[in-house]
This record gives C-alpha cells, sequence and structure tokens, in this order.
DNA sequence: GGCGCAGTTCGACGTTCATAGAACACCGAA
DNA sequence: TTCGGTGTTCTATGAACGTCGAACTGCGCC
C-alpha cells in the first residue's frame, strides 16, 4: 500500500468525476453490490478483470469519492459513502442505482460466495 | 446534415453512454441551458470551443438520447428529452441539474444573449 | 446559376482510459 | 529471516476522447 490512499472530503467531490466514475459497467457493479452499505473486502469482489484493473477501477471510485478504503495488515476493504454523497449530491445515487437495478448494469461483478454457476 | 441524425429510443437508453454524456462539463452546461424545456437553435448556443467541438458535443448528447435534434432549413434546433429521459432513469436527470446547479457545471456554457461581460 | 451561411465530417494531434502482466512493497506466519 | 499472500505501481498497448482547422454538404437567397 505504501502511499496511503487519498479520499476527498465532501465538499470536494466533483460532478463531472463523479460520472465519469460510473460510466464504466464494472465500476457501477461495484457501486451496485456495495449499495447494501456492508464494508467488502478486496477478497470479496469478483470481476471479471485481471487484479490490476480491479485495483484501478477502486482507485477511480476512491478518487471520485464514491468509496472509501480502510486497510487492515495486508488486506483491505471497501464501503461505499453513501452518506457523504447524498450530501453533496441528493438523490443522485439512488437515482443511479435505481437505473442500474433495472438495467442490470454491472451484472458481472458480484461477490465470490455468490454461486458462480449461475 | 446529410445522413439523418440517429435519435435512440426511449427504451433503448444506456445509463453508462448517458453516465458519459454527462462527465464533460461543456456538456453538462449544454443540459443545464437546455433544462428550461426551451427549444433552442445552434446559434443561440455560447460555448467556448470551436464550432466543429460543438457539433460534435450535441452529437454525443444526442446519441446518448439525451437531445432530440430537429432540422429546418439548414439550422438546427435542440431540445431537452425530459420525459423520455424521466421515463427510463426516473429521477436521474432531476439529481444531475440539481447537483450541476450547486456546483455550477457548465458555467462558461450560455447564450448568446446572456450579456457577455457577466 | 452562383454566393454565402449553417452545420457536419474528416484528418490530425495529444491526452486519457481500460486492460493486462510483471515487478514491487507490505504484512503475517512459519 | 524467509516465504506466501495481498494489493499497488510500472510499463505497455490499443482504443476512445476532446480539440481544432479545413474540407465538404445542403439550403436559401440574390
Amino acid at each position: 500500500m505504501k502511499h496511503p490512499q487519498v479520499h476527498p472530503d465532501t465538499d470536494q467531490l466533483k460532478l463531472t468525476e463523479v460520472m465519469a466514475a460510473l460510466s464504466d459497467p464494472i465500476r457501477v457493479g461495484l457501486v451496485r453490490l456495495l449499495s447494501d452499505d456492508v464494508e467488502r473486502g478486496w477478497g470479496e469482489l469478483r470481476a471479471p478483470v485481471a487484479k490490476s484493473t480491479l485495483s484501478h477501477h477502486l482507485k477511480v471510485l476512491r478518487a471520485a469519492g464514491l468509496t472509501r478504503t480502510r486497510e487492515e495488515g495486508t488486506r483491505c476493504f471497501v464501503r461505499l459513502r453513501r452518506d457523504d454523497i447524498a450530501t453533496r449530491f441528493p438523490h443522485l445515487l439512488d437515482a443511479v442505482l435505481e437505473a442500474a437495478d433495472n438495467e442490470d448494469v454491472g451484472h458481472q461483478v458480484g461477490l465470490v460466495s455468490d454461486s458462480v454457476t449461475a
């Protein structure tokens, strides 16, 4: 981890960055996955991309202020910054999540515990 | 104009495309400008980019299904597809517009009739 | 017909992005 | 201290993007 991860303050979130972060299906899938406000470990996340690519996507989400990452030993945990986003952009995340559900955006993203055979 | 402009059907709008379209300040500015549901002519639009670039941005908005373009002789008019978007993605556009207002995203975009000295 | 205007398309350039693999840094355990 | 697991960073590559100027198309008008 080396460099401490940066998390923008709530009042620094930029709309265009948030929109850009949510313009990739995999990232939308990750946000959907985290929308139950449960903190998840890296290892729980299942996505059809290489490890480094997943790390990249999580970094984008973090930089956009959508998620917060916590380190514990060698592992990392992610959580959605729901309240912060709602404070800055009321109803935005809810609207996006609803739309993403209807369209099933990012369905390829899931938890390892989910039955992969589905 | 040559090739007839394509306007995706309401039920074909893709969330990620909409998000991508709204991840550029100029395009957000255009959407804000059109948010009063008034049809505007190309000539009314003022943006700090070249003519061809503006054409490109309007094409992106059109392709994402956010706007509808009508031709009349040699001129074109744009209108926001508010109802269509609201049908497909309820509350999404409202949330984005509210956030964009708070942040004044795309303030560089305006109408020629607006006092430029401001 | 010929001119000019309005808007699009094309070609080009530099930037950013998504992606992957390899190398690295870090921590915990043996 | 050495090893393996975990996550980041580096480097590279191909694609997409924003931008512009120039060339093109189509329409209206003189």
